[in-house]
Parts: C-alpha cells; sequence; structure tokens
DNA sequence: TCTTCTCTGTGACTAAGTCACATACATCCC
DNA sequence: GGGATGTATGTGACTTAGTCACAGAGAAGA
C-alpha cells in the first residue's frame, strides 16, 4: 500500500510526518478476511493490531443464554481499539468480534505498535482519540439498555440502518444488535407494521413514514 | 504533598523519573472535596484532570425517568479517566460524577495534563492502562446490564459491597447502582428476607448465608 | 406527643424475555 | 410441477422487570 492510498483513508494522518508513515507501511502487513468469520473471542491474546481500511467489524457480547449485543462497529479509517487496549496494558480481548462484510486491514504487531505509540505524538492521539470515542459509545450503550424501551430503540435501529428507507437483513440480526431475543423483535416489528409504518417481508423490512 | 505521600498512592510512579515527580507535583494544586457533592455533569467541559489521593467518586448515568446507572467508581490512586479522555480528544464529560465520601485530591490543568503525556511514557502506561480498564469494564457492564437477572445482579452487589456480611445504605442508593426502580430492589430484597438469606430493616441489610 | 420527613411494602398494570410450537418462504432435487 | 429440507417469521402462555399509586413504619425535632 502507498503513502497516499493510507492518507486516504486514514485522513488523520495526513499531515504527520514521513518518517511515521514509512515506518508504519514497512510494518505493516496486508490482511483480507471475507465476511463472517470470526476475528477475535472474549480472552484470546492480542499479538497484532488491526488497522480496518475498507469493510466492516462488528464487537460484541454473548450471554449465557446466547443472546448477543453489539458493543460498536469499526470502519475504515479506525482500528480495532480493543487491540490498542489490550497491547498497551496487557490485558486479554474482553469481547467478540467478527466482520460483517468483506474486510482488508493492515496488521501491526503489537511490540511495533507499543514503539509507533511512543514515538509518534499523532500516534498516540489518534489512539486516545478513538479509545475515548469508544468508552463514550459504550457508556451511551448502557443508558440506552438500562433505560430505553424496546420498540424505540428498534425504530431508531432501522432509521439508522437502512439505506433509502430499506433494509435487508433478519429479525435475528436486529435482536443480536440490540441485545434482545428474536421473538421480541418479531413482534415489536408486527405492531409496526399494523400501525402501517413499515411493511415485512422475509430478509426485508421497508419503512413507509420516512 | 511530598514526592513519598504522592507514590505511597499513585504506586505505579514509583519508579518514575525525578524530573516527573517534581513537574507533577510544582503543577498539582491540592483541592478537598466533601462527600456528595456533583463533580461534574453530562456536557461538562473538562478544564482540569482530577488524581484522586482519598475517596471515592461515582461516575452514572442519568435516564430520563430519573433512573440512576453506575459505570464505575474512582478510589484512590487512579485518576478521573473521563477527564483524561476529555482532554486528549477534546469531547465534553460524557456522564454524571459525585463524590460519594470526603475526597482528597490533585488538580493538573488539562493543557499541563497533554504535556505530561507527550512527554512521559509513565505517565501514558498509566492513562492507557486506566482508559483500557475502564472500557472492559464498562463493556462487562453493558452485558451484566443486556442478559443479567436482577435477582442475581443484586445478591452480587450485596456480596461485594457489604463489610462483615453487613451494608448501611437505602434501597434507593442501591437502586441508583444497579440501574433499576426503588421498588424493584425492595422486593427482591424483601423475597431473600423470605428465604432466610438477609435480615432487613432502615438502612440496613445484613447477609446471613455468608 | 405531635409533626414532618424519609424509607419501605405492596397491589395492579405494562413492557420485555422465554418457551413451545405453528406457519410461511426459498431452494434444491426429482 | 411437487416434494423435501432448511431457514425465517408469527403467536400464545408464562415469567421477570419496571411503573404508578398509595399505605404504613421509623427517625428526629419541636
Amino acid at each position: 500500500m502507498t503513502k497516499n492510498e493510507f492518507i486516504k483513508t486514514f485522513s488523520v494522518f495526513r499531515n504527520s510526518s514521513d518518517e511515521l508513515l514509512k515506518e508504519f507501511l514497512a510494518i505493516a502487513r496486508h490482511q483480507d478476511v471475507p465476511a463472517g468469520k470470526r476475528i477475535y473471542s472474549e480472552g484470546d491474546a492480542c499479538p497484532v493490531i488491526a488497522f480496518v481500511v475498507s469493510g466492516e467489524i462488528r464487537v460484541f457480547k454473548t450471554g449465557q443464554t446466547g443472546r448477543e449485543i453489539t458493543l460498536y462497529e469499526i470502519g475504515p479509517g479506525e482500528t480495532c481499539i480493543l487491540n490498542a487496549s489490550c497491547i498497551l496494558s496487557g490485558t486479554s480481548y474482553p469481547a467478540n468480534a467478527v466482520t460483517i462484510s468483506d474486510v482488508t486491514m493492515l496488521l501491526i504487531p503489537s511490540s511495533d505498535f507499543r514503539r509507533l505509540v511512543d514515538r509518534h505524538e499523532e500516534m498516540r492521539d489518534f489512539v486516545f482519540a478513538l479509545l475515548s470515542r469508544r468508552l463514550s459509545g459504550v457508556m451511551e450503550l448502557v443508558e440506552e439498555v438500562a433505560f430505553g424501551r424496546m420498540d424505540e430503540r428498534l425504530l431508531d435501529y432501522l432509521i439508522e440502518k437502512s439505506e433509502n428507507g430499506k433494509l435487508e437483513t433478519t429479525h435475528q440480526n436486529i435482536a443480536n444488535d440490540l441485545g434482545t431475543s428474536r421473538e421480541v423483535v418479531s413482534r415489536l416489528l408486527k405492531d409496526l407494521e399494523r400501525k402501517q409504518e413499515v411493511r415485512l417481508s422475509r430478509n426485508s423490512i421497508v419503512l413507509l413514514k420516512t
């Protein structure tokens, strides 16, 4: 990957020293991962840190009952900050991660990453900013889960995830993102359909009231 | 505060350079805050960062209905990492904080803190470690809230918070920590009393089955 | 003792999650 | 086309959690 390609995706580094960019790109190993592949599981060690060039990764927790909840998603120009967190604090991975589309990423071994963070202010700023954004985000999620109504959370979710008022996914997938069960999602969606707010069919939800 | 007093509480800095310690202590402003005082509210800016020398601070979120949930507590030798997070990423405070006992802390203006982090590896390590511990902790909390049963969460809470099998607090305070309502706590405690697992009286809960 | 304030108890109702099972849709094979 | 199979969705009955309204108990001061 060239310097220019890198900067295009990781725009925070656009004004960074040539030294940092050269070092980074010399170390980085390019990797492609197909959609639906588990990247990390809870308790894993973190030998490398991943910088996502394209595609999306879902980070989630699992309950004993098998229910799941999405903590956040990682997109292009971001890094799997939990890797950073593990590496810099020497702990193991506290959640699960899976690719939700084909993903291209740059891998940096943890020892090299540590050195980059120590040497380069831009790298530190990047990591701090992302780490604190995640912390805020997960705190926000606690608030939603603890106090929010499921029907409202579902509606917000539909609006956020839909493209042109349409969403192609299963009720189970929605439940896994929201941390509830498939039945609850099915029932709430049916209520919305009765209120003429959505049209349902297999693998598809169409928003009517925009 | 002398260097030795500081190191006693913030033991991670015990092997740090004299330079860092001197600089830190020259900048730090000592402050005492009585119990029950609001330190930050959601949306506040962070002009300073607080290093807690003694006492405890509770960090929590509030819902529209007035319910609260504790995200974590800050004790001696820790810093209010959300301050750090705000300062280093330039955002505002995403939660509320209140002293739960008399607190003594050292305040560092944000610009000075930024400089300390840039210059000293030990300070970076300290901040990263705490930040990632908090992130893990809050993720754990999401899991508990999303999937845990309230009776089990309550029991865990009682065991964790009790001293010599005794706990002096109100049902409302417990509810505020767990993110539920006072009635739910009262009912579940009554159930535990009927099962001979606790003895209840005003402002006090005694664990019987240790 | 009376008043006032805080804390706790409880019934009735709504929201959310679980369990069990029925039904619908899609795909592949013949 | 017509089955067979697998995945996705619908729904009733039940349990757990949260809300609302209000009753009653304990503490503390006048």
